[in-house]
DNA sequence: TTGAAAGCGCTAACAA
DNA sequence: TTGTTAGCGCTTTCAA
């Protein structure tokens, strides 16, 4: 009797028992497709990355498996590779019938998360805002960390700017740039000089040389991403001769893991995995239950990770329980 | 008409046109889950890993998405982190109607992968081979690849050497640890100091230590996969002040991105990522139809891909296409 | 080439 | 609590 399989079905424990052994004999196991047809729960949630080059994205995807795992949800892995037109990817994501789709790639358009919500998949957005969108979304704090950047760098006395972006247009990469930027100008110190690193490790490379030759060499740059800030460190330090901390400050945004590997030490804004995950859950599953607010535009807030590549100021650090220090701001930046 | 949807059926090219244009209009999409139900055909993959720490993994679980989405699969995503039982893995997989399951987690048993294999699920073990099993598998070429890091230390002019495993038991620790171990002994030297360091970046910085505080410290220490011979690394250069590639010598295996880093430039017996991944879709492909040969178990040779943290020896050396430099010995070693 | 109908394995609703 | 039945959206077979 399916009963015996079903949730809130009532069958008494003898029959249960009975159903239970006579199922183990046969090998016999619910298919989980036959009951979609009707229930339309598939349990599969969709996720897009567009690579794992990156290590917040492997880190991202492995928390949000090990977490929706706990809630009975299994993630389908979509890697669109930056490359791949939108059109036939629409297509790919609705075959399957996903109770949810999670963009975490930023070469996603909000036009395709568009469609997908409007066939009825409750589409999140994740770290890749478009503002113009009604498609809900969930970032880190670019805004605050940009600011908090800045901040740390003033308070280490740092008085000339330059800044390693992604892809000039790209949601983070603007608003990380632009609130960055802006601190600094507003106390009175030049803008940022910049370059584009197309977010590969070699266009960082290129990216960071082009900013450490100019005659006016920059003695602190804010990465948009540890990813790069990594391949700035190695720049600077192989090609120039500066040491990170000293020489020059280098930071990044994201703190992946092997940021904190010794030989890196790196400085960098965090995007709290825990949180944002617990809180990309929450979204999930209201929206399984069709609770989703449209209008979510959730930032969740980081902390500056104080390590070795970037000067540290004398003041406003706190020692955390888990080891790491971060930097406060003597006055709140929001 | 569904024949407009089906592959192999006859439709007027004018019928199809109608369809194809009503089902625009009404935003119709073909349900892969009903389709299932008939075909048994579920077009999703199975792929368990338990952590993405070790880069080598979201690598491999990138291309083989990347590669499988382009033969019409996508990946369900498991991570067992280890510490999860096998009984309630089991059946989460088989919930799910796979049509074929990669078992690419070393503390996956072969008894789970059985079990699977039992249930119908064509099933392929990757980099975890239990010999005693009918279950096919596939991994890099251990053996060849322990020797060949031997026979390259040994030319390299060492002397003493030491070795760095993941778990104790575990297959390809075993596997790389006896190969490397027995072609040293031949050749008339002691056998490797040994410590262990469960596959983290912490137990291989403590095994690392061990190994370099022993009063006859090695001078070569290879490591069973790159992310601990990247923290190997570290350790022999900021605690021991040993430069690699001059007074210590430290290799690999995998070949991860991160490993040409330049404040890296790791030495590491290569898994050819592209020619595994090649062959798993072939033999998972093969299993779809049904054609698995229960008694496969490939080992995909690599190759000792030279960098700077290990001594290069005088000759051997070829220089490749692709910018990288490889090292052969004079006489094959299988 | 097309229409009609059976049935894949399940859940949900209705009786008993 | 349990048996029965309709039907989820599709493919496949059989007739037409």
């Amino acid at each position: 009797m399916s009963r015996t399989f079903t949730d809130g079905a009532s069958v008494s424990a003898d029959t249960r028992k009975k159903v239970l052994s006579a199922a183990r004999a046969l090998k016999y196991r619910p298919n989980l497709f036959a009951r979609s047809l009707i229930t339309r729960r598939s349990y599969i949630l969709g996720v897009a990355i567009s690579t794992f080059d990156n290590h917040y994205y492997p880190d991202f995807v492995q928390r949000l498996s090990e977490e929706f795992a706990k809630v009975g949800y299994r993630l389908l892995l979509f890697v669109t590779h930056g490359s791949v037109g939108p059109d036939p990817l629409v297509d790919e994501l609705l075959k399957y019938r996903l109770d949810a789709l999670i963009l975490a790639s930023s070469t996603v358009s909000s036009a395709l998360a568009a469609e997908c919500r409007d066939a009825g998949v409750p589409v999140l957005m994740f770290n890749n805002i478009d503002p113009s969108s009604d498609v809900p979304s969930m970032a880190g704090d670019n805004t605050v960390g940009g600011r908090t950047v800045a901040a740390f760098l003033l308070a280490g006395g740092h008085r000339s700017f330059g800044y390693v972006g992604g892809i000039e247009g790209d949601s983070s990469t603007y608003e990380r740039e632009s609130s960055y930027g802006t601190y600094v100008m507003q106390h009175g110190f030049a803008a940022p000089v910049r370059a584009y690193s197309d977010f590969h490790f070699e266009g960082a490379v290129q990216a960071t040389r082009t900013l450490l030759k100019r005659k006016s060499r920059p003695d602190a740059l804010f990465c948009t991403n540890d990813h790069l800030a990594l391949a700035a460190l190695q720049v600077a330090q192989a090609e120039f001769g500066l040491q990170p901390g000293k020489d020059i400050s280098i930071l990044g945004f994201d703190n992946v893991p092997i940021a904190k590997w010794p030989c890196f030490g790196l400085s960098t804004y965090s995007q709290p995995l825990g949180e944002i995950v617990a809180r990309v859950i929450e979204l999930v599953c209201n929206a399984l239950d069709h609770k989703m607010q449209p209008e979510t535009h959730d930032r969740i807030r980081g902390d500056l990770i104080v390590r070795t590549s970037a000067r540290v100021p004398a003041s406003g650090l706190i020692r955390l329980a888990d080891g790491d220090t971060i930097w406060r701001p003597a006055q709140p930046l929001d």
